[in-house]
DNA sequence: TGTACATCAGTGAACGCGCGTTCACTGATGTAC
DNA sequence: TGTACATCAGTGAACGCGCGTTCACTGATGTAC
């Protein structure tokens, strides 16, 4: 049964390298994920959105460029669902750093303290989150919060102010207005810390403990 | 004296479109200056640095491409010399609207204010300030403020926290965490505020207020 | 059970485009005699 | 003052490249008979 027959299936190493295996029939769909996966990859590895190109991207998933049309309806598709993604990481991670503390202020700093994390360790993922929002067109301005990208997020910060005001660990004059500050300096700090290494940066810690203390009136 | 000869100069109209006038023997750096002026303004124009190609400068200052290259090494180096303007920019306009108010807290709040008015005006200007710092080798984190990018608007900040502190009408703890805290917060609003439209901003001028009454232990 | 066929995940070649950069050049301007 | 020449700001054509997208296709997989 020695053959070098068409399905190619008899040299698994060389064709791992060479050919990918076709997903089966209804599961199509687990090649969306990895045409997301690897543009994700792609964007933190080189720091530039620029550099994930449709064709990078194939390359990256092991497929030719045009099987990514069968999923996506352009390269703009697909960076609309790396951001959609890099949004569901974020307020998972807000989500698990923040579940099961019962002091409200506490848990307001970790909150805090997880965003800039998140921020820290995937830098590229983090700044395309706002970056495809300034791409977009003005939006009505009336939108809703809940309806924003990242309203969940912002929501996880609304409700962790309200709380500390509630508990009167907090004298914040106005809950949405305080959230909006909080969000606002650590989106800056994120930013800042990541793109400006040689700026000599206090302690990591302090600064967020700082801009909380004051910022949320605690 | 009617004539079409070579230099062109009796159609001033038509030769405008077509042909530009050269520069006199000692004033090349007059194109120098024309490129950088088109590669800023295409930057505002179009928001994205990636539709600022060189070919591009090079249509929008009316040359042909390879001109350029008598005045710059490559693309990056127009790049960076639009940055070192957007800087020089930015710190005549934090100077502008500070000199003259001798109250400290007063002129605290006329610099910040000044700040993120002018990444409102100019937003991609002001976005690629820190852009560019970001595509930047890591660079010796001891540096000194003074020589990073951008360390003269952010002495100004000191300064305007140091004045405060010294007055009285601040009580921070640390004038150097302050004023980090401080240029933190408004970069961040800055850049959400012109990149989330859509969100329910409240006044312009009562956020920034917020931020600096908080942030400045004013 | 066996065979013909429809489906559909993914391919390979090709397109036109704008890019950054190079090269040899042109022709107006200032200078030396 | 007149002429030959060196300088140098800027040009036009060409290069190779990677890009997004299209098209007709291939061939394994599941299904109908």
């Amino acid at each position: 049964m020695y053959s070098l027959s068409a399905n190619g299936c008899k040299v698994m190493g060389a064709m791992a390298a060479t050919t990918r295996q076709r997903n089966p029939r209804g599961e199509g769909s687990r090649l969306r994920e990895e045409i997301v996966e690897a543009a994700a990859e792609l964007l933190e590895e080189h720091g530039d959105p620029a550099a994930v190109s449709l064709r990078a991207i194939a390359r990256r998933a092991g497929i030719s460029a045009p099987s990514i049309y069968g999923h996506f309806e352009d390269r703009e598709a697909i960076m609309a669902a790396v951001v959609e993604r890099a949004f569901a990481a974020l307020t998972t991670r807000l989500h698990a750093a923040t579940e099961g503390i019962e002091d409200p202020a506490v848990r307001l700093h970790a909150g805090c303290a997880a965003y800039v994390a998140f921020a820290q360790e995937a830098p590229e993922t983090y700044g395309v989150l706002y970056q495809l929002l300034d791409d977009g067109e003005p939006a009505a301005p009336a939108t809703s919060l809940e309806e924003l990208a990242g309203g969940e997020a912002f929501a996880i910060l609304l409700d962790g102010v309200q709380a500390c005001v509630d508990a009167g660990a907090s004298t914040a004059p106005s809950v949405p207005e305080t959230a909006m500050a909080l969000w606002v300096a650590l989106h800056g700090y994120a930013s800042l810390r990541t793109c400006l290494a040689a700026f000599p940066w206090p302690e990591h810690e302090r600064t967020v403990t700082t801009l909380v203390d004051r910022l949320a009136w605690l």
